[in-house]
DNA sequence: TCCCTCATGTAAGGTGTTACATGATTGG
DNA sequence: CCAATCATGTAACACCTTACATGAGGGA
């Protein structure tokens, strides 16, 4: 048997903050959490009609100006399943970086080389808590029980990154030293 | 058109430090570079094979004891892909992570099941930190042209859990908070 | 004798992505 | 009017894991 589809999950617990519909499921994820979770429309749809037969989320589909919309609730079921979801153990998962598959390997290539994509991977951390900054913005508004939650895990983004941040930093000064047996 | 198959490239990766068998390389795996990439044999064997018809590797079949072993070697045209995608920009990566999604979802069950949680985040990591100095040791004595690149990645991971290990005694501690709106 | 490690491999199947297809609405 | 966004969905397919199957050799 393979992995335990996880997408489901992260659907029943954005339908636990309200109904939605696919789409916007899925704009609310590349918006709030794409720092830790990813989803494709093309898993998304099929997995919601898959969840309604398993009475997991209703839909109540709206007809506004000719256009179909499908809305989807959670039921109680959904909510059972989420909950116990959350209760059992955090399944250990398999980390697969590319950047540092590359680095490991830097031996082949220059050590200029390696050190540019070390560059790159700084530019990308600086871009993302530049992106965290203006998530903890959009929040200072808002008002809702999970809040709490949510910076935790915006937290966690903005130390990681920070934690990269640092180590590009050595790193780069690591490779410029000569020879650096 | 899906995504590109890095595991290819761990394998030319690892045999650019000298022929092994695909037992070998995961088990190489396994041992020095399972924090940030893993591999099964399910994928391991069948994709040498593919690799071998692609020109990409050479086997050369072994019989110790009546027992078969194939033991890959990189050819030159493998050494170039290697270098290609060395040299390529880093895809992005679609992170998921099944703990920050869970926390996310804290709400739904309560403040003392998340910080459990993080405190199981914390232990993890406790036990990576020591498994990294386990691998450093190793190392001590390893004189090898890749090393200093070896380090860096390993350098990064422990970076990053004592960036988590931060973030879990935060985390524990604003969750500890009365109601902490 | 029994278990662990060495060693290779196949079959089945789930997960998730990309590309494609369609059409309405809204704002500049 | 044109582009972007809203909105849903299918088909193809690559990726990778798990479970299963097999068998030898070595050590306790």
């Amino acid at each position: 048997m393979a992995k335990q589809n996880k997408t489901r999950y992260s659907l029943l617990g954005l339908l636990s903050f309200g109904p939605m519909t696919g789409y916007e499921m899925k704009k609310l994820i590349d918006r709030s959490i794409y720092y830790f979770w990813t989803d494709s429309y093309g898993h998304i749809y099929p997995l919601l009609k898959k969840m309604e037969k398993e009475g997991l989320v209703v839909s109540r589909g709206e007809i506004t100006g000719g256009h179909q919309k499908n809305r989807f609730s959670i039921t109680e079921k959904g909510r059972r399943e989420l909950k116990a979801w959350l209760r059992n153990p955090v399944e250990p998962e398999s980390v697969r970086s590319e950047f540092l598959l590359k680095v490991f390997f830097g031996n082949q290539i220059s050590r200029k080389e390696v050190g540019d994509m070390v560059v790159g991977e700084k530019a990308k951390h600086l871009e993302l808590l530049r992106r965290y900054d203006e998530i903890e913005k959009e929040f200072a508004g808002v008002r809702h029980e999970s809040k709490q939650f949510w910076l935790c895990t915006l937290n966690y983004g903005k130390r990681l990154s920070k934690a990269t941040l640092a180590w590009c930093d050595e790193t780069t000064k690591e490779l410029s030293r000569k020879s650096g047996k």
